[in-house]
DNA sequence: TTTCTTTACGGGAGCGTTCCCGATACCGAA
DNA sequence: TTCGGTATCGGGAACGCTCCCGTAAAGAAA
C-alpha cells in the first residue's frame, strides 16, 4: 500500500531481469511480444509508475525550469505563467516560480536557488531596480539556458520576448493627441527599467511628431504601482494650468492617479484624459473605463517558454553543442492592441454622438 | 566550466575517499579537523554544491509539495501561495502549482500529476464542481499528506484551514440590515461548494435573527465570477419592487452586479446596498468602494503550509509512524474582518454626517 | 556439419550521494 | 609484548533506472 512498485518488483514477479522490464516498458524492439505483454500486465496490476527522481539522476537533467517574476498578484504575470505552463507541462517539465518583489538582491537569491536546484533553464522578467547584469552574464557563460520576457536588460546577448513598448506608448500618446489633448503629462517608471525607458521614448516622439513641445516638468518619475499614481497626481494638481492629458507607464499608476484626481473634483476625461499601459482587469472596473494597451500575456508566456525549450533541447543535441554558433539567441516582438475606452474619449468628441 | 563539481572531484583532488568528503561536508565527528578544512577549502574553490537529485533519490523524498488552486489570476490564491512559499522555501522544499480551472477532471489530472511526480504532500482548494471525494480518500489511504484550504470537502477526515464563512456571511448580512435594508437578495455560488453553502446559511440566519422573511426567490444561484454578477443583476432588475440590499457570495460577483445595475440607472447604495465577500484589490477600485469580508490570505497560506509540513515530517518520525493514532488531523479557523465601505452605507445613514 | 546472423535476454556499471561496517594506526595499560 | 580502546578513514552497497555489452538459443546460409 505504502510502497511504490519498482521495476525490480516486476522483474522479480516474472523471474526476468530488470533490463528486460525496462526495455519492455520503454517499448524497445528487442523484447519478445509475449514478455512485453506480461510486463505491461504486471505493471498495471502493481500500479507501477516510473520514479521521476531516478530518471533525473540518470539523465542529469532535473526536468525543471525556474521562472522569476517581479510579482504575481497583479494578474499580468499570472497570465504569462499560465502560458508557460501550457508549454512545459505537456513536455514533462515542472515549473518553479519565485518573486523578486522588485528587488535586485531578492532576484539574485532566486537565481541562486534555481542554480542550486539545477534547473534546466530560467525565464526571467527583471526587477525594477535590478542591476544583476553580471549574474546574467555568468549564467550564460555557464551555459544556462536563459530567456528574458517583458522586462529585459539592454546589453545582454540572450533571447527576449517583448512587445514594442516604444511603439505602443507612441500610439497611446498619439491617441490622446487625436482626442484634442495638447499638454500631456507622463508618469514614467523608474529610470533603468527597459519598459520605462521605452515608453517614455514613445511618449516623447509622439509629441514631437505632432509638433507639441516636450516639457520635462510634465514628466514625473515615480514607480509602477498604484501609490506612484497618487504621488504623481498630487504633483499634477499643483500645475497651473492642469494638463489636459495623462499617459501613465502602467494601469495601476493610471488608476491611482484617477482615484486621486476624482477625489479632488477633477473630471475624467473632460478635464484630463487618461491612458495607461498593460491591460488589467482593473481597467474595465474603474470609472470611467481606462484606455490602455492590451498585451498578449498568454502568448508572451508561450513564446518565452518555447524559446527556452528550444535552447534546452538543442543543448543536448550533438548537432551544435559547445560552439556558440548554434544561434538560439532571438528576440521576439509580439503585437499588442490599443484598447480605447471612455477615460480618453474627449475634446473633439465631447458631447458628440 | 560546464561541469558541476561532485564529491568525487574533491576526493580525487585530495586523494581521500568520497566517504570522508561526505562526512567532512556533513560536519560529522569522525573526521580529522585538518582534512575537514582541506575538504571545505577545495569545495569552495571548485564551487561545489551538492546535487539535489541524488539526495532525493537516496532520501526517497522529493522535497516538493504540490498545490492545486481553482485559479490564480484573481490575487486571492496568489496571496495564499506567497504565504506557502514563505514556509516551504526556507525549509528547502519546492512548490509545484497547478490550476484546476474550477473543473473536477482537471483537478483530478493535477492530482495524478503530483502523484506521479511523487510530491511529499499536497495542498488543495477544491474546484467549483469538484466531486473528487474518492480521490481524496485514496490519497489519504496511501498516506499522502494532504491539507485542504479555503474550499474544503465536508466529509473528509483531513486537515483544513478555513475562515468561518457562515459567521462572516452572517455579519455581512447583518450589517446590511443595520443599514436599513429589509429585502436583501443573495447571489449564491454553486450548490455543493463549501463556501457557497456556508455563506448562504449565514445570510439566511441573519435574516431570521432579525425577523426578516426568507424569500427563496431572492436567492439567485449563479457562479463565483463576474459574469455571474451580470446574470444575477439581470434577474434582479425584473423584480418589483427592487430589493434594497444585495449580499454576493464573492467580490467579483458583487462587482459584476454593480456594473450592470449602474448601467441601468440604479444607484448604489441609495437604491440598493451591496456587500461582497473575500477582499480583492477590485473592492477599493470600484465605485462606490465595496463593502466586503477581508480574509487573511497570507496567513491561510502559512497555516496550511505549516500543517502540511508537520504531517510530512512526522511521517518520517519513528515516533508514531504507521498507526493512525498520531492525530495530525486538525481544522484551523482563521479570523477575518468586515471591511465596511460606501457601497453599503445607506438608509438610516443617508444624508448623515 | 559448420558458420553466421537474428532474436531475446541478463549482467553490470553508472548517475551523486549517504551510511553502515570494517580496517588501520596509534596510544596507554596490563 | 600484547591487548582493548579511540580516532580516522576507505570500501561498497543502496536509492531506481537506463543502456552498453556480452551471450545463449535458434534459425538460415555455407
Amino acid at each position: 500500500m505504502t510502497k511504490r512498485a519498482t521495476i525490480k518488483d516486476i522483474a522479480h514477479e516474472l523471474n526476468i531481469s530488470t533490463s528486460t522490464v525496462s526495455r519492455a516498458l520503454a517499448d524497445q524492439w528487442d523484447v519478445n511480444p509475449d514478455t512485453r505483454r506480461a510486463v505491461l500486465e504486471v505493471a498495471k496490476r502493481l500500479n507501477y509508475r516510473s520514479n521521476p527522481i531516478s530518471l533525473r539522476l540518470r539523465s542529469r537533467q532535473t526536468w525543471t525550469v525556474g521562472v522569476v517574476v517581479p510579482e504575481f498578484i497583479n494578474s499580468y504575470f499570472a497570465e504569462i505563467l499560465i502560458g508557460m505552463q501550457r508549454v512545459f507541462f505537456p513536455k514533462g517539465y515542472n515549473i518553479l516560480v519565485a518573486q523578486s518583489n522588485e528587488t535586485a538582491s531578492v532576484e539574485e537569491n532566486n537565481l541562486k536557488l534555481f542554480e542550486n536546484n539545477m534547473v534546466d533553464g530560467i525565464l526571467i522578467s527583471v526587477a525594477q531596480d535590478s542591476d544583476n547584469t553580471a549574474i546574467y552574464d555568468r549564467l550564460l557563460k555557464n551555459d544556462m539556458p536563459l530567456v528574458f520576457f517583458n522586462r529585459v536588460p539592454e546589453d545582454i546577448r540572450a533571447s527576449k520576448v517583448i512587445v514594442d513598448d516604444r511603439k505602443w506608448a507612441f500610439l497611446a500618446t498619439e491617441h490622446l493627441i487625436s482626442q484634442g489633448c495638447r499638454r500631456i503629462a507622463h508618469f514614467a517608471g523608474n529610470g533603468n527599467l527597459s519598459v520605462s525607458v521605452e515608453r517614455r521614448h514613445g511618449y516623447i516622439s509622439a509629441l514631437k511628431k505632432h509638433g507639441l513641445p516636450v516639457d520635462e516638468s510634465l514628466i514625473i518619475e515615480a514607480g509602477l504601482q498604484m501609490e506612484s499614481g497618487y504621488i504623481g497626481a498630487m504633483k499634477l494638481l499643483q500645475m497651473d494650468p492642469l494638463p489636459d492629458g495623462l499617459f501613465a507607464v502602467t494601469d495601476p499608476v493610471a488608476i491611482g492617479a484617477m482615484k486621486f484626481l476624482k477625489n479632488h473634483g477633477i473630471r475624467i476625461p473632460e478635464d484630463i484624459a487618461v491612458a495607461g499601459f498593460t491591460e488589467s482587469p482593473y481597467a474595465t472596473i474603474v470609472e470611467p473605463p481606462l484606455t490602455t494597451v492590451r498585451q498578449p500575456t498568454f502568448d508572451i508566456g508561450v513564446t518565452a517558454a518555447t524559446l527556452l525549450l528550444d535552447q534546452i533541447t538543442s543543448r543536448h543535441d550533438p548537432d551544435k553543442s559547445d560552439s556558440w554558433s548554434g544561434d538560439n539567441v532571438r528576440t521576439v516582438t509580439l503585437e499588442a492592441h490599443l484598447e480605447v475606452r471612455e477615460s480618453s474619449l474627449c475634446k473633439n468628441f465631447r458631447g458628440g454622438s
